[in-house]
RNA sequence: GGAGGUGUGGUGUAGUGGCCUAACAUGCAGCCCUGUCAAGGCUGAGAUCGCGGGUUCGAAUCCCGUCACUUCCGCCA
């Protein structure tokens, strides 16, 4: 996948993976770990492994008896140097399966730079591993060639994010990690000041408003590498510390960033993968489509099962739990799964409780069979119904038609996870196919119940479109926005958007959401204010880099990207964090704790 | 906060009420072996089956509780 390293490197030494029959009969001095030992009695052969390699060495008691005999006592990870002479290796004996394998270092001297106890788990042989263990002794796991790979591909996509945007005139900022708290969004990590006892900082959910604020100072186009904290819930995709590449310019259209974007992923895919785009340029697709479609706005393109709408083939239908939710404004939507007509009534139990976790009240299923029609709800449709809707989707001999009847919002969350379930079951997605996708016209505001007010369904901060202006007034929720994302085989690599930068466009969104004009003051003064002084018109966008380079690399978990993850429940096995800290320590900070903590 | 899954020598697994005095592979230790490269051969050590309670004549296996890990829902402007 990546290409090797020259040699030898740039302190001279020679490393494990470099030499080849061109250095025979050249002295060498190699030094790394034992990957693996091969006592034949009288002679001793030893893989010796660094990050460049693995070197073949050959320890002879006719060549060097004292080197044989320290040799005996090498066992696997011992740290060791190794003197001796290229040779080629004696016809017959050439390993092609190694880099290296024509050449072998007849050792004549070695010195054991370190021992080692034998390891928790094989770093010589890939394998699945207990991940506590692996998190627990994370330098030993990060010993093994496919992380370091990993760590690698990470290192040359970041370099190579680096240099296209230097190329193209941006600039790298560092912003603070110590900011102030605010409300709105994830729970802030909490950092408390000594200087100032019973105040806080907060760590950076991200960048946002210091971003813009680098366009209102005229950086004109500005990245980061930005490490972004949140207080939530971990996933297999989410960490509650995680970097993005943030990116903002001024003077931009969505169309100039999304051209942009966009021939920066087309680039890294292509170089740094050996998977295949699936369409070029990224299809768009709105929000509203999308929604339809897949029931989620970051949907997975690379097979098709879509959701299909059949309200049409039932209206008018006797069955009442179909007509009474289409009577109350609600839609009977389906996906046709191929070719597993044949599910048992244990296995369409499980679906449906899949799909009652997913928020739907059942699930409706019409299995076609070589048999005839088969399904639960087939006493109480007519024939010509059944006919309209299995022919009006698609659905063939064999195939497995799914049917949930509800309001829209449920209807999109539950065949939704039914899909991707059976996109997963029936290996439906291509693992070396990469479909990116712009998904456009989001909504601006959602409508909070619980707050019982406008939420942004993106950021504060997002632009709307101009035409939209007179809904503000009228109907808030069908306001559209500025905002793109960007997903790849049903994640969301990104998103960003145009911003407001006139003030009194940015106070009608806070207005809408119910902020008062003396709170977004406390809480937004700093951009409000900004957006006084010239603020040119702006825009970006922020791609996870963790779940990029998880795509990139066709790992299944954020942990296997970054370096020193913490685990499920957001901690640290290796260094045991977060811990208790001293009394003194609470009391600098004029800190008590509660006495117990709260359920 | 909720739901599911998993937990058996160092590691990965098998064992779903008695045949378990817990099996297999690998790793580990010792011995043999001069062309191996997942070396090979022989011998050996190593597990109170996550923890606690219960049911039973009998529990790795069934039940309850608990802990840990993990996946998903909630949450993630």
């Amino acid at each position: 996948m990546l290409p090797v390293d020259v040699r030898p490197d740039v302190i001279g030494r020679i490393t494990c993976g470099s030499l080849t029959a061109a250095d025979a009969e050249s002295p060498v001095t190699l030094k790394g770990w034992v990957n693996r030992r091969r006592d034949l009695g009288g002679l001793i052969f030893i893989d010796l492994r660094d990050r460049f390699g693995l070197t073949q060495v050959v320890f002879n008691p006719e060549v060097d008896a004292g080197a044989h005999e320290i040799a005996n006592k090498l066992r696997n990870e011992y740290v060791i140097q190794v003197d001796g002479i290229v040779r080629s290796r004696p016809e017959g004996t050439v390993n092609p399966k190694m880099a290296t394998g024509e050449v072998e270092v007849e050792a004549h001297g070695i010195t054991i730079l370190n021992e080692s106890k034998t390891p928790p788990f094989y770093i010589n042989e890939e394998g699945d591993f207990d991940e506590a263990l692996r998190l627990k002794y994370r330098y030993l796991d990060l010993r093994r060639p496919s992380m370091q790979n990993i760590m690698l591909l990470r290192h040359r996509v970041v370099k190579y994010m680096r240099d296209f945007l230097d190329d193209r005139g941006f600039v790298e900022v560092e912003t603070p990690l110590l900011i102030r708290s605010t409300p709105e969004g994830a729970r802030d990590f909490l950092v408390p000041s000594s200087a100032q006892p019973g105040e806080f900082y907060a760590l950076p959910q991200s960048p946002q408003i210091l971003k813009q604020l680098l366009m209102v100072s005229g950086l004109d186009r500005y990245f980061q590498i930005a490490r972004c904290f949140r207080d939530e819930a971990q996933r297999a995709d989410r960490q509650p510390e995680f970097s993005q590449l943030d990116i903002e310019m001024s003077f931009i259209t969505p169309e100039d960033l999304m051209a942009l974007m966009e021939q920066l992923m087309i680039e890294i895919t292509e170089n740094f993968t050996e998977k295949t785009i699936q369409q070029k340029p990224f299809p768009r697709m709105t929000y509203a489509d999308a929604l339809d479609r897949y029931g989620n706005d970051r949907p997975d393109l690379r097979y098709g099962m879509e959701l299909q709408n059949v309200s049409h083939a039932l209206r008018g239908t006797g069955f009442k739990a179909f007509a009474g939710v289409l009577e109350a404004g609600g839609q009977v939507k389906a996906i046709v799964v191929p070719g597993c007509g044949t599910y048992t009534r244990k296995q369409i139990d499980e679906i449906t409780e899949l799909a009652k976790s997913a928020g739907a009240k059942g699930l409706a299923t019409i299995a076609i069979t070589d048999e005839g029609v088969k399904s639960p709800i087939a006493k109480f449709l007519t024939e010509t119904e059944i006919t309209a809707l299995t022919n009006g989707i698609g659905a063939g001999t064999g195939d497995l038609v799914l049917l949930v009847a509800d309001q829209a919002p449920v209807v999109a969350k539950t065949l939704s996870a039914l899909r991707e379930e059976f996109g997963k079951r029936l290996e439906l997605a291509d693992p070396n196919v990469m479909a990116y996708a712009w998904i456009v016209e989001f909504p601006l505001l959602e409508w909070d119940e619980d707050g019982n007010r406008w939420d942004a369904t993106h950021n504060p901060f997002c632009g709307y479109f101009e035409e939209d202006e007179a809904l503000l007034q009228s109907d808030p929720g069908n306001i559209r926005s500025k905002q793109y994302d960007l997903v790849a085989n049903g994640n969301e690599l990104g998103g960003g958007s145009v911003r407001n930068h006139k003030r009194a466009q940015q106070e009608k969104v806070f207005d809408l959401m119910g902020l008062s004009e003396e709170i977004q003051m406390d809480r937004f003064g700093s951009i409000l204010t900004a957006l006084e002084y010239g603020a040119p018109p702006h825009g970006g966008i922020a791609f996870g880099l963790d779940r990029t380079i998880m795509l990139l690399a066709g790992e299944e978990s954020i942990r296997d990207v970054i370096a020193f993850p913490k685990n499920n429940r957001g901690a640290d096995v290796m260094f045991d964090a977060p811990a208790p800290v001293e009394t003194g320590q609470l009391d600098d900070l004029g800190l008590m704790l509660k006495p117990a903590p709260i359920a």
